[in-house]
DNA sequence: GTCTATATGACGATAGAC
DNA sequence: GTCTATCGTCATATAGAC
């Protein structure tokens, strides 16, 4: 049942055609993105992608080996991208308690600059992080991280034990300032007007007045 | 183009058989909550609901008039109970401020006590507050609420003018606090160990810490 | 390597028997 | 009122010509 029929193995035995291959994933790639990005998972056909890249429906299922393995490489690109950004930031920062707002300035930066990027981001993350467990899912490998706000709740662990943040906790703290940031960004999408920049400054204004060590 | 076709108009022209209609409406309804909380709302079809419900696929056309109806339904029995227990909640709170935490523990309760209410709602809010505006959509009618944490923001700047809040950007922490009770339902989703009153209190309790006047 | 043509199935919806 | 039978459309994916 499984056995998936070699997708898209056709390397050359001579040296440089795989150069076009590589073009033509990377193109496809890129034009799924879009797609996932203005009309969803669901909304996202082969037939769709095909158009938008002026080539047939088998020709995709030539490069790709199915219509999720396009799927995949569009989440793939989309979350490695995001990754380095913001684990850049953070291991710019100077402090943990500096690497929590960088992270998420990282993130909203990100965001902003990639609004289609990000819209996948939003649908992926619902299709199989909440819910319909086993159905007819993209499937994004059994690999996704547990919890998509560790990494923040790390950082609070350590400024707290730097003496940076006060005693509250972690995970729940991180679960909210993570979801607040979503919940911005996600405002900006639906409208254009609102602005991130100085939302995510009074976001971090909050958090540091909520989390503050008491002065004494 | 519109023209519905009467959909599931068969009153009867005698008195009392308008229980029947009503009961299986309500029992599809519900089926189609649980369906839709289960698989998602592409993953609903027509063919489940009517399996679920144990009769045929042209049985449920007949007391809706389509599949978006039974969709349109549930949706509107989900929020229409969740509203009223809100509302209520709000109503009852003795001052503005108060009316803030009487909102958040009122929609946690609400989504814990109906756990498929609330994939359902996430579903409905993912699908047509983000993205995807005219492709192949479930349309819940176009009377949607422009801003989800409308009502929160309003209680805040309420609350700042009564002085019980500090100053600050009411949009941005409605939206934000908004985000972060998404987040901890989230998680309460897809950790049931996760306990969401205690994380609502914490919320509660950093919220309060960021917003609290400046004592002078 | 990329296409045409096609197989196969799920979907929503309709028509008409009972 | 509920069923069987069916239509039309669109989906993914395959086979084979060029």
């Amino acid at each position: 049942m499984a056995e998936q029929r070699t997708p898209a193995r056709r390397r050359t035995t001579d040296g440089t055609r795989t150069f076009t291959e590589t073009a033509r994933r990377e193109q496809i790639t890129a034009l799924a993105i879009e797609l996932i990005a203005a009309h969803g998972y669901a909304g996202t056909s082969l037939a769709r992608i095909a158009e938008a890249a002026n080539i047939s429906n088998a020709a995709v299922l030539y490069h790709f080996g199915s219509k999720n393995a396009v799927l995949q490489s569009a989440y793939d690109a989309v979350i490695g991208a995001l990754t380095d950004q913001v684990s850049a930031a953070v291991g710019n920062a100077d402090s943990s308690r500096e690497a929590i707002d960088a992270y998420v300035r990282a993130l909203a930066g990100y965001m902003t600059a990639h609004p289609a990027h990000m819209r996948l981001i939003v649908e992926a993350l619902m299709t199989d992080e909440l819910g319909h467990a086993g159905d007819p899912p993209p499937s994004q490998g059994a690999s996704n991280p547990p919890h998509r706000w560790e990494l923040l709740a790390d950082l609070m662990t350590r400024a707290q034990s730097e003496g940076d943040l006060r005693s509250f906790d972690a995970r729940t703290a991180s679960i909210a300032l993570g979801g607040a940031l979503d919940a911005i960004l996600a405002e900006s999408l639906s409208d254009p007007d609102y602005g991130v920049d100085p939302a995510v400054d009074e976001l971090l204004e909050l958090f540091a007045r909520a989390t503050a060590p008491t002065e004494e």
